[in-house]
DNA sequence: ATAATCTAACTAACTGGTTAATTAACCATG
DNA sequence: CATGGTTAATTAACCAGTTAGTTAGATTAT
């Protein structure tokens, strides 16, 4: 009955649940008893911690991309020169979304409910997290285009196209095998796409030289 | 009211109207008495012409991917040679997609959706629509890297990796409004995405090139 | 008539959110 | 160091609004 377990555990049962609830159904399909059965939670506690489900739906998404900034931000800060910094980039990119298999449908979920109407957090998620690293890519790039290391690419094109092989190879990994047959997230095909990504990028970017991938940290 | 309209007007109507709502909203998001009002058809017609909600869907489903498989097969069945069949399918592909802007969202969800469980119409839909075009693509690409025109890129990470391009674009059109505060749907804007993603692609793909230097060694 | 097409009104189930009660810890004070 | 009060944490039970789906009948073409 009334007992007390320690209260931020609670709370964090209640946001890992409802990151995997609304990764899976969205919004509209997610179920707040369906949440509080996970966290092993009474309904009501999810009304305590949060004013309503839009806000528990809030504080997930500012976990989710709060993370992957500072992750991204980590290598976008460093002192490397423009082509290692792009590849060091779209690895850390990738490399969070691979280690939270909740992230990238939660991000692809929330990219297509930016639209007039519904749009409560979306305006934060911008410019809080998403803007910041699109701008800083973008100079990153604009310098590499300058020093005539990487060809005369458009950023607003080719960032999200970044994005783009990265969250949706992940977003649509369920579809995927069944196209292809077999499971498209163990850690060997989570590499083997890594590599792709860095391959496809690198040759697609830079002006010339060898289009060898290395794997960079880990 | 008259009672009788015709009732292929009325099927079409509930069908685009649905299209519509299902994009916008997701399955579960999506309210069967606005798709009615939208179709200006009272909701009892719904059930007269579908079983429930998620038939709908699925129909729904079958007229987009259908016409993308047709699409993109009239490319495909033609006699050029790997290299112009490969830019050709990308943008046959990316032209139905820009065409009816509700498709990619619907694309997007439903590949998201693709989990065991409530997969009904995804296994149709992936049988019928989406490995016929995967695979008949794969061919192509081992064949233009048999004949050494293409790079040797495993076609299981780039053939998503195409769609992911295409579709992502559009799909996330709303939130790029926000981030680089233009419209990323004007005509303009879409056709230097068209070319943006086509040179991003043979870039990535192709051994040698006219306009660009070329990878001496692999 | 008869069958196809269409609708107003209805219902059963579900779902987000509330409330009042319950429990455990913390804390002052006699 | 009991004692009783205050507060934070938690829950069972409930409610009001919504929503998918139904029904019984109306309208019209053939």
């Amino acid at each position: 009955m009334g007992s007390r377990g320690k209260p931020e555990e609670s709370r964090a049962a209640i946001l890992q649940a409802a990151a995997h609830e609304f990764a899976a159904h969205g919004v509209a399909g997610a179920r707040t008893d369906a949440i509080a059965r996970e966290a092993r939670v009474n309904k009501a506690l999810l009304y305590y911690y949060f004013k309503d489900k839009e806000t528990l739906y809030g504080a997930v998404l500012d976990d989710a991309f709060s993370g992957l900034k500072s992750a991204v931000f980590e290598v976008l800060d460093s002192q490397l020169p423009p082509r290692e910094k792009i590849m060091a980039y779209a690895g850390a990119y990738f490399d969070f979304i691979a280690s939270n298999q909740l992230y990238p449908r939660l991000m692809q979920r929330e990219m297509m409910r930016a639209r007039e109407g519904h749009s409560l957090h979306i305006d934060k998620v911008i410019k809080s997290y998403i803007q910041p690293i699109f701008l800083r890519v973008s100079e990153v790039m604009r310098e590499g285009i300058a020093k005539g290391e990487f060809r005369n690419v458009n950023p607003v094109h080719f960032v999200p196209s970044m994005v783009a092989m990265i969250v949706f190879y992940f977003s649509s990994a369920p579809m995927m095998q069944k196209i292809v047959g077999f499971n498209p997230l163990t850690p060997e095909r989570i590499a083997e796409r890594r590599a792709a990504v860095l391959d496809f990028i690198s040759a697609a970017l830079f002006r010339s030289k060898n289009n060898i991938v290395q794997g960079a940290r880990s």
